[in-house]
DNA sequence: CATTATAGCTAATGCTTATTAGCCTGTCAA
DNA sequence: TTGACAGGCTAATAAGCATTAGCTATAATG
């Protein structure tokens, strides 16, 4: 990991951690191993940390949520939707570094329009489209009922998106907000799934 | 309004714009008109504002969504349903302080413990709490169906709550958040309510 | 009327902060 | 070998910060 790359990923962590203005050059310089002004060798200044740190955190979410090939095949039945819906959560919820770019994107949304856009993307439109997908395609299969897929998306993500976002700032919760989710899960499927 | 409410007051609208780290003393006595140090006079310090502002947010809190004479009259029908809530959802989301007090929360909601479960409540348990109570009463009449009311608050209010706080970020998209909530509230009434 | 508390002020303190200047060392290309 | 550059360092700068000390005027209280 070259020395721009430690930066950026220790400024993540205290972003996400103290929040942008809780945090001093000099920590992030700290974590890395260096003095605060062998930083400026490597970026322009704090703000732009900031803004490489989006960029990356950017790229990794289209990664991620955003390309085709990550929705991955649609389930055939109630069960293994639900199973892999579950282990998509969990693994979002618990992923070290996609944990630290939701902290980091919903305590400075209200910064700059760039935060903002992204939380958005990251908290709606992002997830909602993927699973949108999903549900289409069940739809089609014939497992899941006719209706827009873009509205049971809504139903589907936004519970979770919630208890997700809990479980960031009450990790002690994290069990209790994985039960909860799975509940809604199972409500959803006996709503729109038929039998 | 007495000064120490000044005070509070305009802590609360820069703490909202500029989170609490963002925001100096003295910006907090420029919009009060006094200097800095008069601010001691009434409050120990930076941190002594901010949480005299949480208290006052939760008695606040309290009475607007704690208390049972503010859930009114149980809805008779679907229109009357739709019409009165989304009523509330547009007062809730609109009202300057209740719009302050959750972007202050919600930024600063990994400071310390009473900020996080000030969130946790404000977006989970209150309002499911609240629309429990409503779900349940409609469910007696005979208009919802039979379901556990606490379940079905979660799907109602979940994606109201993402959408008020997408429009607290970008303001300029509320007219679309509240047609999205709006939209949401049909399905809602569509897939749970007795025709 | 005397005094005491309230609530403002200015000045100062001491600390933290982001950032710059300038130096040094090791690496690699010409 | 020389020279340039990358990337570290120390020292310094300048600004901003929360907070304290101490003064003063006004208003309330005895």
């Amino acid at each position: 990991m070259t020395t721009r790359e430690k930066i950026l990923d220790a400024a993540l962590t205290l972003f996400a951690e103290n929040g942008y203005d809780g945090t001093s050059v000099e920590q992030i310089a700290n974590v890395v191993g260096i003095k605060a002004p062998s930083l400026y060798k490597h970026y322009k200044g704090k703000e732009d940390i900031l803004n490489a740190l989006i960029d990356s955190a950017e790229v990794r979410y289209d990664e991620m949520f955003g390309s085709e090939n990550h929705i991955g095949r649609i389930p055939e039945n109630r069960e293994e939707f639900i199973k892999v819906t579950m282990g998509r959560v969990a693994f979002t919820m618990r992923d070290p570094m996609i944990r630290k770019i939701r902290m980091l994107l919903v305590q400075e949304q209200f910064r700059n329009e760039r935060i903002s856009e992204a939380t958005t993307k990251h908290q709606l439109d992002g997830i909602q489209g993927m699973f949108a997908k999903i549900i289409k395609g069940m739809m089609d299969a014939g497992i899941v009922v006719k209706d827009d897929p873009k509205l049971l998306a809504v139903e589907l993500t936004a519970p979770a998106v919630l208890q997700i976002a809990r479980s960031d700032r009450q990790p002690q919760c994290e069990e209790e907000c994985l039960e909860c989710i799975e509940r809604h899960l199972q409500h959803f499927c006996d709503t729109y799934m038929k039998k």
